[in-house]
DNA sequence: GCGACTCTACTTACTGGTCAGTAAGGTGTC
DNA sequence: GACACCTTACTGACCAGTAAGTAGAGTCGC
C-alpha cells in the first residue's frame, strides 16, 4: 500500500486539477461534472462520490488555493520583497500562457451566482491575497528597495487589483499583463525611469 | 401613431434593458431568457423574436455599449483631463452601488465561454475602453496637470486595468474600489501626496 | 367605406440537449 | 463481511431554439 499511488486520493486530486483547469479558463458555473468525467474516463457519478454537490467541489478548490497560497507565501518569506513582486509576476505570466486567468478574478466576477459557501471562502482567499500586496510593498518601502506615493494599503490594492484586470484583459490584448508590469515596477522605484 | 410609445422598439429597448442588469451583476451566461421574459411579463419566444440567438443578444448589448461609450466620450470632450477622470469614477460608483461590475470585466472574465461573434465586439470595445484611459492620462500630462512616471500608454493601461480590477473586487472589499481611485490621482498627481 | 391582404408582435406548444443530483447495485481489498 | 470506490440507470429542472398559429393595426383596391 504505496500513499503515492493510493486510488482515493488520486481520483480526488484528478478531479481537482481538472476542476481548476476548467474554472480559471471557463469559470465555476461554464464547466459541468460531464467535462470532468468525459476527461478522466469515469462516470458523473464518480464525481458525486467524491464530492456529492457542486458546491463541495468549488469550496474544495477556494480551499486548496488558500492552503496553496499560504505555503508559496510563507517559501519566500526570506526572499527581498522585490523578488517576490517578480515571483508575483511570474505566476501572472504561467496563468497568461494558459489563457487562463487568477483565480481571484473569476471568482469576484462570478461571485453573485456563487453558492454562499464559496462566496464566504472567496471573500477570505481575496483579502489573504491583497493583504500579501499591501504586505510585500511596506516591507519593500521599509527596506528602501521601493519608493512610491501614498500609504502600503493604497499601493497594494492598486497593485493587486491592475493585476487581476490586466490578467483579464491580456487574453484580448496581448500587451496589456506586460505593461503593466512594467508600470508597476516604475510605480515602484524598482527601475530608472 | 407616436413614435415615443411604438411598441416595437419598446419591448426591444425593454429586453436590453433588462439583459444588461443582468449581464452586469451576474454574467452573461448566468441569465437565460426566462429571467428576462418573467420579469417582462412576456412568453420566452418574444425574446426569441426580437434576438433569435442568444448571441444575437449579447452582441446587441456589447454594440449598444459601444455606441453610448462613443457618444460619452465625446459629450465630455471638451472637459478638462481631470474632470473626465473623476466622470469615470463617478460611473464606476454607480456600477458599485449597484453591485454590478463594468462590461469589459465580465465579458473578458467570460471571454472563452463566448461565441465567436461576441468575442469579436468585446476585443473592439475594450481597445477603446483603454485608448479613451490612455489619452486621457496623455492629454493630462500634456497640459500640464497630470504628473506620472512612464508613459500614457503604461498609466492609462494600468488605470483601466485597476479600475476594471476593484470594482470587482469591491463586491468583496467595500474599501477596495475608493483606495485604488485615492491611489490613482496621488499616482497622477492629482493630490498632495 | 368596406372587404381582402399583409405585416408586426406576439402566443401556445413543443423538441432535444444539458445539467446537478440520487438510488441501488457491483467489485475488489483489508 | 465491512468498507472504499466506483458503476448503471434514472429523475426533474432548466435551457436555447423552433414551428405554427393569432390578434390587431395599417394598407390597398374598388
Amino acid at each position: 500500500m504505496k500513499p503515492e499511488t493510493d486510488a482515493r486520493t488520486d481520483t480526488r486530486k484528478k478531479i481537482l486539477d481538472l476542476a481548476e483547469v476548467l474554472m480559471l479558463s471557463r469559470g465555476f458555473n461554464a464547466f459541468s461534472y460531464q467535462h470532468i468525467s468525459g476527461e478522466l474516463g469515469v462516470r458523473n457519478a464518480a464525481i458525486h462520490y467524491h464530492f456529492p454537490k457542486k458546491t463541495d467541489l468549488g469550496v474544495a478548490l477556494i480551499e486548496r488555493y488558500r492552503r496553496r497560497f499560504a505555503r508559496y507565501v510563507e517559501a519566500q518569506a526570506e526572499l527581498p520583497p522585490p523578488a517576490q513582486l517578480d515571483r508575483y509576476f511570474s505566476l501572472a505570466d504561467t496563468y497568461y500562457n494558459k489563457q487562463q486567468i487568477c483565480p481571484s478574478g473569476i471568482l469576484s466576477a462570478e461571485l453573485h451566482t456563487l453558492p454562499p459557501e464559496m462566496r464566504q471562502s472567496t471573500a477570505s482567499f481575496v483579502e489573504e491575497m491583497r493583504a500579501w500586496a499591501v504586505d510585500i510593498v511596506r516591507r519593500g518601502q521599509a527596506a528602501g528597495v521601493m519608493h512610491y506615493l501614498g500609504t502600503p494599503e493604497g499601493m497594494g490594492t492598486i497593485v493587486f487589483a491592475a493585476m487581476q484586470g490586466s490578467l483579464q484583459l491580456a487574453r484580448l490584448d496581448g500587451t496589456a499583463l506586460d505593461e503593466v508590469k512594467q508600470q508597476i515596477r516604475l510605480l515602484l522605484g524598482m527601475v530608472q525611469a
